[in-house]
DNA sequence: TCCTCTATTTGAACGCGTTCAAATAGAGCG
DNA sequence: CGCTCTATTTGAACGCGTTCAAATAGAGGA
């Protein structure tokens, strides 16, 4: 750990960096895998295989399966966030803002949406690490949350402190029910969700143009208490393992 | 046709009644000991062994340990639905009965609390029969939408045909979301749960006669589009693979 | 009674995700 | 060079959900 040495180590000094490449071969071949096949029916001992490694090697370097699923999420989700910038570097109008980084958002998963399904139940467990609520993805939902709190302050709109502070956590819920609708979407390219996007979000604007009003208040500060205690961060995480209740 | 002993046949002549017997033990067990050791750590074979059965008959009576769940499923909802409908007949109020409607999904699950997350994950699966929007899940679905519809038709608030349209599929929504906090609150009893939930049913009452003024009809209508194209029957299925059942 | 046909039941076997004790590789050091 | 320590790699083995060919039970008909 001290210092130097050797034909393999990294300048920030912490692994070989043998390993980082082992593990990113092993990370490529799953994605194809899973993009080519599915999820389901790509195996482990396939991709190991695949990757030119043994099933125990590729399990030294993800924890399971299932954390396969959150580097590609990981993934999709700094491409969103770099389109996003695109769009929000772009525009200036509320309706554009928002609307570009949802448009970002279909576009980026569009290539696994078959197997965004799994994301999705598997994001779905409260014990997965992959949960939207869980620690670990923490770093992420607030990337996202910072993402619709700069579409909504970035632009040449001015909301009402109620809202600014209320809006990115809305819109992140937002997001992922039309994210919800993409995935149970079979139509062809998935034109229904682009459209179920672009009218919730016309709606979504008006709703907030609407609460916008001084007479409305009353409901903003309503919602912003219950905002604020949905805060995953204030939510005590699910502990698994023993005992039984 | 029906043998002196009685419980050989069916009045629909279908099957003999002794398997129903044993599909009962079987789910019987199996939820007993879910409810005790948790629904991973339950082992079809542990199931299987407690109902004196083989593995291969309680797969004979159950596709799949999936198949359990949604026994189970079935069984919570339709209490659900009972204790409903004694809320139902005891209030008149809108505010009593949308509360009354809301403790009563929440006490009829609690305890299942901790394998409602197994259910949750399985249900966010596009492809599980257990998945809300799909056609297996249909009758469930149309049920609970049919109880918000009762909530608010059946007391003693009038509101606009607009609402009366849209709100059930909307609270069937929000009652969703509710459960979706509930599954991760770990606080002792649920009590934040319940208290989210007061919360939000004050704030959902006041929004509905927020909309209820003239002025905001052009929103209804909006929303009304949104949520006659959400309408999951409309939705394409995601088929699985071979035959039904 | 025996035969037939269907409903039910069995348990071995399969493929999967996962674990783990042990083997290997390579760097630093003498 | 050999020694040591750690990072890496292996493949057999485990327990699981699930499948399936075959065995059994039981009712109705001859």
């Amino acid at each position: 750990m001290t210092s130097s040495a050797g034909l393999l180590k990294r300048e920030d000094g912490k692994k070989t960096g043998k390993g980082e490449q082992t593990r990113a071969q092993i990370l490529e071949t799953a994605l194809d895998l899973f993009r080519e096949r599915g999820y389901e029916e790509t195996t482990m001992r396939a991709i190991a295989e695949s990757a030119g490694v043994s099933v125990g090697n590729a399990y030294y370097y993800f924890k399971s399966k299932e954390h396969l699923i959150q580097a590609f999420y990981a993934r999709t989700h700094e491409e969103h966030l770099a389109a996003s910038r695109e769009v929000l570097l772009r525009e200036r109008g509320l309706r554009e803002r928002l609307l570009g980084v949802m448009r970002a958002k279909l576009d980026t998963i569009a290539p696994y949406r078959q197997f965004s399904g799994v994301l999705f139940k598997t994001a779905a467990d409260p014990a997965s690490p992959l949960n939207p609520f869980s620690v670990e993805s923490q770093p992420v939902r607030q990337q996202s949350t910072d993402l619709f709190a700069e579409v909504i302050t970035g632009g040449d709109t001015r909301l009402t402190p109620d809202l600014v502070a209320a809006l990115p956590n809305l819109l992140w819920v937002y997001h992922m029910g039309i994210i919800l609708y993409w995935i149970h979407d079979n139509s062809p390219g998935c034109a229904k969700s682009y459209r179920m996007m672009e009218r919730s979000v016309r709606l979504v604007l008006r709703l907030i143009s609407l609460f916008q009003f001084p007479l409305l208040r009353p409901f903003l500060k309503e919602l912003l208490v219950l905002v604020t205690e949905l805060r995953v961060d204030e939510m005590p995480v699910p502990l698994p393992p023993p005992g039984v209740e």
